[in-house]
DNA sequence: GGGAAAGTGGGGATAAGTGGGGAATATTGT
DNA sequence: ACAATATTCCCCACTTATCCCCACTTTCCC
């Protein structure tokens, strides 16, 4: 499963490396698209087909239906970690994102989220303040 | 199968480059034909002819079912990838879908949506202004 | 401390996207 | 029927981006 957060560096070509320990889980291919928030989804081929059936079982009378779709497929794009273990984040997706040079990749156990940095760690502190809401959360589950 | 987002420009003779990702599943050949909301379909031939056998099972005691069938047969055009992967619209098909010189080519899982860029870049816009729609049809599947 | 692996950077080969010329075929007009 | 014009198709050429490989530095682990 995908856990914790690692800060890598963006380089000029766009490229992005995945942390070692997230490798395998994408070594049959990925399909990277856009987050909620203003971050990058990143996920196994697998999970994806899922999500894929799900957007394709979509009512295509409905005009909301059929633009959801569209923005949705047209957002994903399917990558592959090159020989260093990196994948190419194209120019749209990096503009999405927001992001510029250094990302937070963030393992959310199922799937990847990348994050511009400064994003992230702005997201973190507002956590932080609302402490008691995850706690809150979690009690009792473990 | 298909997906993502590509701009491409139509030159004047009509000519489309198909995204160099979408060409192995059209080296059979292709069936374009008008679609929803003034964009085309492209699809490959295998999808094609599940479509065409849908519609030949068509009750012709039906109007409406008589006239749908005989939209969507004269509509729909079969197509060739050329040596150099692209297609060449007919001056009906580029009419129908407003096409002028750069559209989208939008990968939609089983087959392909190509639009005028301007048109294409407002339904985004619009889809956008609903906020996370996307997201919030996406949550709960991972 | 030594070795291996992870993260980062850059250069060269190859393909993708685009434009245009010319031969073969079809169309029109006299 | 024949010539003139237009259309379609195929091939070649250029520019830019993408991919693949090699190499260096730092970190982690034994």
């Amino acid at each position: 499963m995908f856990l914790g957060r690692f800060d890598h560096v963006l380089d000029d070509k766009g490229r992005l490396a995945i942390p070692a320990r997230f490798r395998a889980g994408l070594q049959d291919g990925m399909v990277i698209t856009r987050g909620t928030d203003r971050c990058l989804y990143l996920f196994p081929v697998s999970t994806w087909t899922g999500i894929a059936s799900r957007l394709d079982a979509l009512p295509m009378g409905d005009p909301n239906a059929r633009n959801l779709r569209r923005a949705a497929f047209a957002a994903a794009e399917p990558a592959d970690l090159d020989k260093q273990g990196r994948v190419v984040l194209s120019e749209r997706l990096r503009k999405y994102g927001g992001l510029e040079s250094t990302v937070a990749v963030v393992g959310m156990n199922s799937y990847i989220e990348v994050w511009d940095l400064p994003a992230w760690e702005a997201l973190e502190a507002q956590v932080e303040e609302q402490g008691d809401v995850i706690a809150s959360h979690m009690s009792g589950q473990f």
